[in-house]
DNA sequence: CTTGTAACGCTACAGACTGTCGCATATAGG
DNA sequence: CCTATATGCGACAGTCTGTAGCGTTACAAG
Protein backbone atom coordinates (compact mmCIF):
# COMPACT_ATOMS: atom_id res chain seq x y z
CA UNK A 1 0.00 0.00 0.00
CA UNK A 2 2.58 2.72 0.70
CA UNK A 3 4.78 1.23 -1.38
CA UNK A 4 8.22 3.10 -1.31
CA UNK A 5 9.02 4.06 -4.70
CA UNK A 6 12.82 4.19 -5.40
CA UNK A 7 14.68 7.56 -5.95
CA UNK A 8 14.54 8.94 -9.73
CA UNK A 9 17.88 10.11 -11.21
CA UNK A 10 18.12 13.79 -13.05
CA UNK A 11 16.74 12.40 -16.74
CA UNK A 12 14.42 9.95 -14.65
CA UNK A 13 12.56 12.65 -12.89
CA UNK A 14 12.96 15.24 -16.40
CA UNK A 15 11.07 12.43 -18.36
CA UNK A 16 8.27 11.85 -15.09
CA UNK A 17 7.80 15.87 -15.11
CA UNK A 18 6.75 15.73 -18.84
CA UNK A 19 4.44 12.69 -18.32
CA UNK A 20 3.03 14.58 -15.11
CA UNK A 21 2.64 17.89 -17.12
CA UNK A 22 1.84 16.44 -20.42
CA UNK A 23 -0.56 13.59 -19.89
CA UNK A 24 -0.63 10.61 -21.56
CA UNK A 25 2.80 10.38 -23.91
CA UNK A 26 5.26 8.06 -25.98
CA UNK A 27 8.84 8.16 -26.24
CA UNK A 28 8.63 10.19 -29.01
CA UNK A 29 6.38 13.02 -27.62
CA UNK A 30 8.52 13.10 -24.37
CA UNK A 31 11.56 13.01 -26.66
CA UNK A 32 10.62 15.97 -28.43
CA UNK A 33 9.88 17.76 -25.55
CA UNK A 34 13.08 16.85 -23.26
CA UNK A 35 15.62 19.50 -23.03
CA UNK A 36 18.45 16.83 -23.99
CA UNK A 37 19.04 15.78 -27.07
CA UNK A 38 18.71 12.06 -26.91
CA UNK A 39 18.18 8.89 -29.06
CA UNK A 40 14.95 7.36 -28.80
CA UNK A 41 16.14 3.94 -27.33
CA UNK A 42 17.22 5.82 -24.82
CA UNK A 43 14.01 7.62 -24.07
CA UNK A 44 12.71 4.31 -24.36
CA UNK A 45 14.97 3.00 -21.53
CA UNK A 46 14.18 5.49 -19.39
CA UNK A 47 10.32 5.39 -19.78
CA UNK A 48 10.96 1.46 -19.01
CA UNK A 49 12.55 1.83 -16.20
CA UNK A 50 10.52 4.52 -14.92
CA UNK A 51 7.62 2.13 -14.83
CA UNK A 52 9.61 -1.18 -13.66
CA UNK A 53 10.12 1.84 -10.71
CA UNK A 54 6.63 1.74 -10.39
CA UNK A 55 6.31 5.75 -11.16
CA UNK A 56 4.43 4.81 -14.58
CA UNK A 57 1.60 2.78 -16.53
CA UNK A 58 1.87 1.71 -20.21
CA UNK A 59 -1.61 0.74 -22.69
CA UNK A 60 -0.63 -0.31 -26.03
CA UNK A 61 -2.18 1.20 -28.75
CA UNK A 62 -1.75 -0.44 -32.72
CA UNK A 63 2.31 -0.72 -31.45
CA UNK A 64 2.67 2.39 -30.14
CA UNK A 65 3.22 2.46 -26.03
CA UNK A 66 1.24 5.33 -24.26
CA UNK A 67 3.16 6.23 -20.92
CA UNK A 68 0.70 7.58 -18.25
CA UNK A 69 1.54 8.24 -14.87
CA UNK A 70 0.86 5.60 -12.13
CA UNK A 71 0.43 8.06 -8.91
CA UNK A 72 -0.54 11.46 -9.10
CA UNK A 73 2.55 14.37 -8.28
CA UNK A 74 1.58 15.57 -5.45
CA UNK A 75 1.25 12.48 -4.28
CA UNK A 76 5.00 11.27 -5.19
CA UNK A 77 6.01 14.61 -3.83
CA UNK A 78 3.85 14.00 -0.15
CA UNK A 79 5.71 10.30 -0.08
CA UNK A 80 9.00 11.63 -0.85
CA UNK A 81 8.27 14.30 1.90
CA UNK A 82 7.47 12.03 4.44
CA UNK A 83 10.22 9.85 3.69
CA UNK A 84 12.27 13.21 5.09
CA UNK A 85 11.10 13.81 7.60
CA UNK A 86 11.02 10.17 9.12
CA UNK A 87 14.63 9.72 8.16
CA UNK A 88 15.51 13.50 9.79
CA UNK A 89 13.44 14.17 12.40
CA UNK A 90 11.48 11.37 13.66
CA UNK A 91 8.49 11.90 11.65
CA UNK A 92 8.04 15.23 13.55
CA UNK A 93 6.66 17.46 10.39
CA UNK A 94 6.16 20.26 13.00
CA UNK A 95 10.37 20.22 13.46
CA UNK A 96 10.79 20.51 9.67
CA UNK A 97 8.60 23.39 9.32
CA UNK A 98 9.90 25.22 11.82
CA UNK A 99 13.05 24.71 9.81
CA UNK A 100 12.19 25.88 6.86
CA UNK A 101 10.87 29.32 8.08
CA UNK A 102 13.98 29.76 10.21
CA UNK A 103 15.83 28.94 6.95
CA UNK A 104 13.23 31.53 4.90
CA UNK A 105 11.99 29.19 2.58
CA UNK A 106 8.31 29.78 4.19
CA UNK A 107 7.39 32.70 5.97
CA UNK A 108 5.05 32.62 8.83
CA UNK A 109 2.28 34.09 7.07
CA UNK A 110 2.34 31.88 4.14
CA UNK A 111 2.23 28.92 6.58
CA UNK A 112 -0.83 30.54 7.94
CA UNK A 113 -2.70 30.83 4.29
CA UNK A 114 -1.12 27.14 4.12
CA UNK A 115 -3.39 25.95 6.53
CA UNK A 116 -6.79 27.81 5.05
CA UNK A 117 -5.34 27.28 1.40
CA UNK A 118 -5.18 23.10 2.48
CA UNK A 119 -8.63 23.58 4.17
CA UNK A 120 -10.31 25.03 1.08
CA UNK A 121 -8.66 22.09 -0.98
CA UNK A 122 -10.33 19.59 1.20
CA UNK A 123 -13.65 20.76 1.28
CA UNK A 124 -13.54 21.22 -2.40
CA UNK A 125 -13.08 17.94 -3.27
CA UNK A 126 -15.16 16.48 -0.62
CA UNK A 127 -14.50 15.59 3.27
CA UNK A 128 -12.83 11.98 2.98
CA UNK A 129 -13.79 10.60 6.15
CA UNK A 130 -11.19 9.31 8.77
CA UNK B 1 25.05 30.09 1.19
CA UNK B 2 22.20 27.98 -0.12
CA UNK B 3 24.77 24.94 -1.08
CA UNK B 4 23.35 22.06 -2.26
CA UNK B 5 24.06 19.15 0.06
CA UNK B 6 24.44 15.59 -2.17
CA UNK B 7 22.53 13.34 -1.23
CA UNK B 8 23.28 10.22 1.52
CA UNK B 9 23.27 6.85 1.55
CA UNK B 10 21.30 4.50 4.48
CA UNK B 11 24.88 4.10 5.93
CA UNK B 12 26.15 7.28 5.53
CA UNK B 13 22.43 8.99 6.52
CA UNK B 14 22.94 6.50 10.20
CA UNK B 15 25.83 7.96 10.95
CA UNK B 16 24.03 11.46 11.08
CA UNK B 17 21.91 10.60 13.21
CA UNK B 18 24.04 9.50 15.39
CA UNK B 19 26.07 12.47 15.27
CA UNK B 20 23.05 14.73 15.56
CA UNK B 21 21.41 12.58 18.39
CA UNK B 22 24.54 12.51 20.20
CA UNK B 23 26.70 15.68 19.65
CA UNK B 24 30.23 15.96 19.21
CA UNK B 25 31.56 12.07 18.48
CA UNK B 26 35.00 10.54 17.61
CA UNK B 27 34.67 7.22 15.36
CA UNK B 28 34.41 5.05 18.01
CA UNK B 29 31.67 6.20 19.65
CA UNK B 30 30.10 6.09 16.29
CA UNK B 31 31.20 2.52 15.50
CA UNK B 32 29.62 1.31 19.35
CA UNK B 33 26.33 2.71 18.96
CA UNK B 34 25.97 1.56 14.99
CA UNK B 35 23.22 -0.97 14.71
CA UNK B 36 25.53 -2.31 12.25
CA UNK B 37 28.72 -4.09 13.90
CA UNK B 38 31.37 -2.59 11.62
CA UNK B 39 35.14 -2.15 11.27
CA UNK B 40 36.42 1.01 12.46
CA UNK B 41 38.08 2.01 9.33
CA UNK B 42 34.90 1.91 7.50
CA UNK B 43 33.19 4.04 10.24
CA UNK B 44 35.79 6.49 9.81
CA UNK B 45 35.46 6.30 5.92
CA UNK B 46 32.09 6.66 6.24
CA UNK B 47 32.56 10.18 8.83
CA UNK B 48 35.21 11.55 6.20
CA UNK B 49 33.00 11.11 2.85
CA UNK B 50 30.34 12.94 5.19
CA UNK B 51 32.52 16.19 6.07
CA UNK B 52 33.75 15.88 2.11
CA UNK B 53 29.66 16.53 1.69
CA UNK B 54 29.69 19.07 4.30
CA UNK B 55 27.41 17.60 6.53
CA UNK B 56 29.64 17.36 9.24
CA UNK B 57 33.34 18.98 10.84
CA UNK B 58 36.15 17.96 12.75
CA UNK B 59 38.68 19.07 15.50
CA UNK B 60 41.03 17.47 16.90
CA UNK B 61 41.49 16.34 20.32
CA UNK B 62 45.03 15.17 21.06
CA UNK B 63 45.31 12.72 18.06
CA UNK B 64 41.70 12.18 17.69
CA UNK B 65 39.13 13.46 15.60
CA UNK B 66 35.79 14.61 17.43
CA UNK B 67 33.24 15.30 14.98
CA UNK B 68 29.99 17.43 14.44
CA UNK B 69 26.89 18.49 12.71
CA UNK B 70 28.13 21.12 10.46
CA UNK B 71 24.04 21.60 9.72
CA UNK B 72 20.96 21.19 12.08
CA UNK B 73 19.21 18.33 11.64
CA UNK B 74 16.54 20.83 11.07
CA UNK B 75 17.73 22.96 8.71
CA UNK B 76 18.96 19.88 6.47
CA UNK B 77 15.53 18.35 6.27
CA UNK B 78 13.94 21.26 5.37
CA UNK B 79 16.21 22.57 2.47
CA UNK B 80 15.82 18.37 1.41
CA UNK B 81 12.03 18.86 1.61
CA UNK B 82 12.74 22.55 -0.14
CA UNK B 83 14.32 20.11 -3.21
CA UNK B 84 11.10 17.84 -3.23
CA UNK B 85 8.95 20.78 -3.60
CA UNK B 86 11.34 22.32 -6.10
CA UNK B 87 11.34 18.99 -8.41
CA UNK B 88 7.85 17.96 -7.95
CA UNK B 89 5.83 21.10 -7.21
CA UNK B 90 7.11 23.89 -8.91
CA UNK B 91 8.29 25.07 -6.11
CA UNK B 92 4.31 24.90 -4.58
CA UNK B 93 4.70 23.79 -0.80
CA UNK B 94 0.40 24.21 -1.01
CA UNK B 95 0.32 21.50 -3.23
CA UNK B 96 2.33 19.26 -0.84
CA UNK B 97 1.02 19.76 1.28
CA UNK B 98 -2.39 19.35 0.56
CA UNK B 99 -1.21 15.43 -1.08
CA UNK B 100 -0.07 14.58 2.42
CA UNK B 101 -3.53 15.47 3.36
CA UNK B 102 -5.10 13.29 0.54
CA UNK B 103 -2.79 10.81 1.46
CA UNK B 104 -3.69 11.07 5.01
CA UNK B 105 0.03 11.68 6.38
CA UNK B 106 -1.15 14.88 7.93
CA UNK B 107 -4.98 16.15 8.33
CA UNK B 108 -6.09 19.58 8.64
CA UNK B 109 -6.47 19.93 12.12
CA UNK B 110 -2.62 19.18 12.65
CA UNK B 111 -1.39 21.88 10.49
CA UNK B 112 -3.82 24.19 11.87
CA UNK B 113 -2.01 23.64 15.38
CA UNK B 114 1.03 23.65 13.54
CA UNK B 115 0.86 27.26 12.28
CA UNK B 116 0.63 27.95 15.71
CA UNK B 117 3.59 25.78 17.09
CA UNK B 118 5.97 27.27 14.31
CA UNK B 119 4.50 30.88 14.99
CA UNK B 120 5.63 30.19 18.98
CA UNK B 121 8.55 28.33 18.24
CA UNK B 122 9.61 31.06 16.11
CA UNK B 123 9.03 33.90 18.76
CA UNK B 124 10.62 31.63 20.97
CA UNK B 125 14.13 31.82 19.34
CA UNK B 126 13.89 35.73 19.13
CA UNK B 127 12.79 37.01 15.41
CA UNK B 128 15.31 37.20 13.10
CA UNK B 129 15.92 40.33 10.78
CA UNK B 130 15.70 40.51 6.93
C1' DC C 1 66.35 7.90 21.02
C1' DT C 2 63.78 3.66 19.81
C1' DT C 3 59.74 1.24 19.48
C1' DG C 4 54.93 -0.21 20.31
C1' DT C 5 50.28 1.31 19.89
C1' DA C 6 46.54 3.65 18.48
C1' DA C 7 44.26 6.94 15.27
C1' DC C 8 44.42 8.61 10.66
C1' DG C 9 43.92 9.01 5.65
C1' DC C 10 44.48 6.69 1.29
C1' DT C 11 43.43 3.28 -2.02
C1' DA C 12 40.77 -0.33 -3.41
C1' DC C 13 37.09 -3.03 -4.84
C1' DA C 14 32.72 -5.13 -5.70
C1' DG C 15 27.84 -4.20 -6.30
C1' DA C 16 24.10 -0.91 -7.43
C1' DC C 17 22.19 2.69 -10.10
C1' DT C 18 22.21 5.87 -14.17
C1' DG C 19 22.72 7.80 -18.58
C1' DT C 20 23.27 6.36 -23.29
C1' DC C 21 22.91 3.46 -27.07
C1' DG C 22 23.23 -0.28 -30.85
C1' DC C 23 20.92 -4.03 -32.44
C1' DA C 24 18.00 -8.07 -33.21
C1' DT C 25 13.05 -8.76 -33.38
C1' DA C 26 8.31 -8.36 -34.03
C1' DT C 27 4.26 -6.34 -36.39
C1' DA C 28 0.92 -3.03 -38.82
C1' DG C 29 0.10 -1.97 -43.62
C1' DG C 30 0.54 -2.01 -48.38
C1' DC D 1 5.16 -11.29 -48.36
C1' DC D 2 8.14 -7.13 -47.62
C1' DT D 3 9.23 -2.76 -45.44
C1' DA D 4 9.25 0.64 -42.16
C1' DT D 5 9.05 1.35 -37.59
C1' DA D 6 8.27 0.72 -32.58
C1' DT D 7 9.82 -2.33 -29.05
C1' DG D 8 12.72 -4.67 -25.62
C1' DC D 9 17.17 -6.36 -24.38
C1' DG D 10 21.93 -6.30 -23.53
C1' DA D 11 25.83 -3.56 -22.99
C1' DC D 12 29.09 -0.30 -21.30
C1' DA D 13 31.18 3.39 -18.87
C1' DG D 14 30.91 6.53 -14.99
C1' DT D 15 29.51 7.40 -10.27
C1' DC D 16 28.06 6.44 -5.64
C1' DT D 17 28.12 3.49 -1.57
C1' DG D 18 29.39 0.06 1.70
C1' DT D 19 33.28 -2.09 3.51
C1' DA D 20 37.88 -2.74 4.65
C1' DG D 21 43.23 -3.54 4.42
C1' DC D 22 47.44 -1.02 4.86
C1' DG D 23 51.10 2.12 5.23
C1' DT D 24 52.05 6.31 7.96
C1' DT D 25 52.39 9.19 11.83
C1' DA D 26 52.39 10.80 16.48
C1' DC D 27 52.47 10.22 21.48
C1' DA D 28 53.99 7.44 25.47
C1' DA D 29 56.91 4.23 27.76
C1' DG D 30 61.39 2.12 28.10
Amino acid sequence: MDDRLPELGDLEREVMQLVWAHGPVTAEIVRERLSRRLKESTVRTVLRRLEEKGYANHTVDGRTYVYRAAEERAKVAAKAVQRIVDWFCNGSIEEVLVGMVDNKMLDQQQLRTLADQVAKAKKARGVKKE
